[in-house]
DNA sequence: ATAAATTCAGAGTAAAACATCTGATATACA
DNA sequence: TGTATATCAGATGTTTTACTCTGAATTTAT
């Protein structure tokens, strides 16, 4: 079940990951990805032909093609790639869906999520591909690691 | 767009919160509430059966019939409401979806998300709908007042 | 009793999200 | 230059969520 994200921010995030745990400039395939991480092959296909369009990442056609990531890792924020799969709706509206709930015009917890999106949005600007690469490169991440 | 919970979470909570603003023990149709709120007629009736049967309202048929909480509003909170609609799932998975996420095994912000996690229960658990209600019956809330 | 207003219950429809299929296009390399 | 292996692109299928329709059953008031 997703929380906040879409399925396809989750494979974007997970994708991403898995490909800055490559040597710089390594391409790897959609092949790859999909038996490595248990995500649908055409699936996957589509949602990184997003991020090579919004420049995320980089692609190249035939043998020996693959993805890439088009920036360092230290320069892909979380936000990045959320932004670039679901955009930044969660920023704006009220968590409880009432329609005339705004600053000017609170619902009782307006104030306590604001706090709380504020935190969830820094988490996600203040973390980047890199930092996640390095979290799933234990040992315990057998899947991801081989 | 809905962020956390559902569609049919957010107009239980908002049907919720009208129901609070009546006098105790006042019945109100659903007719009433869906032109009041903008839920569709239908789609409302399904969501408050749901709530019924969880005894979190009562409801009478027949003309003068209607809905009304089931409790004092001070002693439903936000979570009761939640929980019986959308579940509990968003307390225990990986914000960013993570299969390999755990508290032994933890992604670059299972930590970070955590906290916010937490903060967000203690948000729907600390607030009830009679405070809700209070929040709403400003003069601005023409839409859900009058 | 009868009529009107309401909830109740189950089936049906629509739209969005998730996923697959098929064929075209590009590229490396034998 | 041909063949194999990739991505690219568009159409199609499936599942879940959102919403609607229809006809009961219940209750109030005339």
């Amino acid at each position: 079940m997703s929380i906040i994200f879409s399925r396809q921010c989750e494979y974007a995030l997970q994708a991403v990951t898995y490909l800055a745990l490559k040597p710089v400039g390594e391409k790897t395939s959609i092949k790859e990805l999909t038996k490595k991480l248990g995500i649908p092959y055409h699936f996957l296909g589509k949602i990184l032909q997003d991020l090579v369009y919004k420049g995320l990442l980089i692609s190249q056609k035939g043998p020996t093609g693959g993805f890439a990531l088009g920036l360092p890792a230290r320069d892909i924020t979380l936000f990045h790639i959320v932004e670039a799969i679901d955009g930044s709706g969660f920023t704006t509206n009220c968590v409880l869906g009432f329609p005339e709930c705004s600053s000017t015009n609170p619902c009782a917890v307006h104030e306590s999520w604001g706090r709380h999106r504020e935190g969830i949005y820094q988490m996600l600007v203040n973390r980047n591909i890199a930092e996640m690469a390095r979290a799933m490169k234990k040992p315990e991440y057998a899947a991801i690691r081989k």
